[in-house]
DNA sequence: ACTTAACCGAGACGGTACGTCGAGTCTTTCT
DNA sequence: AGAAAGACTCGACGTACCGTCTCGGTTAAGT
């Protein structure tokens, strides 16, 4: 979409994505605004417009190139595995812009349609990552052969958004319950999570 | 919080409600204008602004006054209660503008955290009836005696509205994916949920 | 005008008066608002409104009511009584409120023609006292007998009132100056006026 | 003051001149409005504002720039030199908006002193060029050596504003009665001008 | 090496909406 | 019935950003 890749300037490309970055984490999506990157970035509004269209864009690539993904692996141990998963994916939605982000973003998509698709590109490596780690679980018998992984993670990432919106808490108990329905299939209990796994 | 509820006009109380659902509907929480629902509502701006402080509170209110929660009732059938559950979910996310501006609202919780309050205080009583369902079967048998609803109808509510929001179908797989992992205590699966009940 | 003279609270009427005119001495009469005058006298915002139609109307009876414009008399000594006209007329004009407020209150004149002729009311005896000064003096032959008393005294009013306006002094020299004119009919010169008495 | 002299737009600049006096003329001062006239010129209004900080120094810079001030010149004959003077200064007070504009803005310059700066010197050269016809009479003979050209010039300006402020005619009569005052010395008379001047 | 075209910073531009203020009207409540 | 209190509609205020646009100045490519 831009005029030309190779001219552009690397200095003010990764200014504006540090800037960017650091205005949604410090001020959030809605209070961000492009002059004040373009300003913190020390650089022209001409020159953010001219290389993203509008501000989901703009976020989502830098998002996509400050926050890291890692991608998961799998250890064998299936409990372990899961719990790292979930661990992993509280921390990208508490400590990263993402999940406070995630849900402006979303609801740009109807005017900025490819700033989904770019979301999804982004995140498909990882979420691929994730499905690959049930897919290996259920390839040792430990999970059901045609586990639907898909849903299951949309599942949990979607309980972590959800109570990250409400301000819930999402500590050890979220996640040992999480771990405990999908390795032992018990549904969720209150108590703690220690008794049980017993 | 307002100056003094008695003296309030209650054609303009009604119109400003009415006005903001209305707009929520057709153009969505962002695009929704305070100078718009004023005009909308034949109201002056500053009516709006005397009885509510920022749009999440005005929006939190009008969803809360024109949105029905019906409050779902068990039959005694667990798997039937649980569908009902899961399908009366869908149609508040999908067919009122809630689903679609629960992620914003939430967005501006940090600036207006009365209004996350007002919220939760409106989605109380009809999360309280979801949980008493939860709970009744769980005194039938039917499920853990000490199941943690808040958490399951969490897992509920949280991957409605991510798929939602990621724009992914919110179909009768869906739903009966969920339900077997409720009642079923099976992990969702591929393929088409009639076999998975086998 | 008002609806019943007779069942009029003199206490708020006072009151009224007196905050217009403060707050025509403090903040001049573009910032002076029927708000705040209301405020400031206890009374309701219909209260005022009850009784005057709008600013200039109110502003003119609070002048009239609570500016003392202390007629002026001969002594036959016309040098004297001219200087006491134009130094009384200065007074007026720089100590009290009359002379900022004059201006605005022309303007406002377009929309409140009643305002003008109750201005007009206040200060006609003033101003004929003024003239009977000027035509005691014709009389004694001190000045012409078919004198313009009503032009003569607008020179001076209109004199003083835009050097007020344009921020000039308004000093003895002008004083004696002007009693030169009318006195001597000498034109006014530089240099001290002692010289030019000479 | 405003922030980059060279990179205006003059089709703006000139549009909202041109609609600050358009306005000035048809509604006057008080109900000029900064958005009707950033509306009428086609202009946002920030662009008012980027320009001008206040509304006293839009009409003062529209009055100077849109208002022709044609410099007075002698033709040697003092009567009719001042008469044409004061047939002149009439003119613009009584057929441009400046006469009854000055009151109001007078009353800005308590807040906008840089506004009476910028209006006497726009009226400068005029007032310069009206004491030099003086001061070259007094060369002549025709005056006092030693004439107070500013206060006589004061005397007209003031007593014509504030004749047309009260509403008062200012017609041939009022023209005559001032040329005989400064040529003839002669105080104003009742009675036909032609008659005073046997 | 020298044009020349694209990018760059800067920031003015026409707009839209903000949240506030005061005008002038109207209704409710109290005395 | 008059007055206080104050909510109401309306419209203008001055501000903040939007996304577009012109400016010169620089920089890298292509003759």
């Amino acid at each position: 979409m831009p005029p030309n890749q190779q001219r552009r300037n690397p200095h003010s490309y990764a200014a504006i994505l540090d800037a960017t970055f650091e205005q949604l984490t410090s001020v959030g999506y809605q209070r961000m605004t492009i002059e004040a990157v373009a300003s913190m970035a020390g650089v022209g509004k001409a020159t953010v417009y001219r290389w993203w269209p509008n501000k989901a864009r703009l976020v989502v690539e830098a998002l996509s190139k400050r926050c890291e993904l890692p991608p998961v692996t799998s250890t064998g141990d299936l409990r372990h595995d899961v719990r790292s998963l979930v661990e992993r994916a509280i921390e990208l939605m508490v400590k990263t812009p993402l999940g406070a982000t995630l849900p402006h973003l979303a609801g740009d998509f109807d005017d900025a349609p490819e700033a989904r698709v770019e979301l999804l590109e982004w995140l498909g490596p990882t979420r691929a990552s994730q499905r690959a780690l049930l897919y290996e679980a259920a390839g040792r018998g430990d999970l059901p052969h045609d586990l639907d992984a898909g849903l299951t993670l949309d599942l949990m990432a979607g309980a972590i958004m959800y109570r990250h919106l409400l301000g819930d808490d999402l500590d050890d108990r979220f996640v040992e319950q999480f771990v405990g329905l999908i390795v032992d299939r018990q549904l969720p209990r209150i108590g703690t999570p220690d008794e049980r796994l017993i």
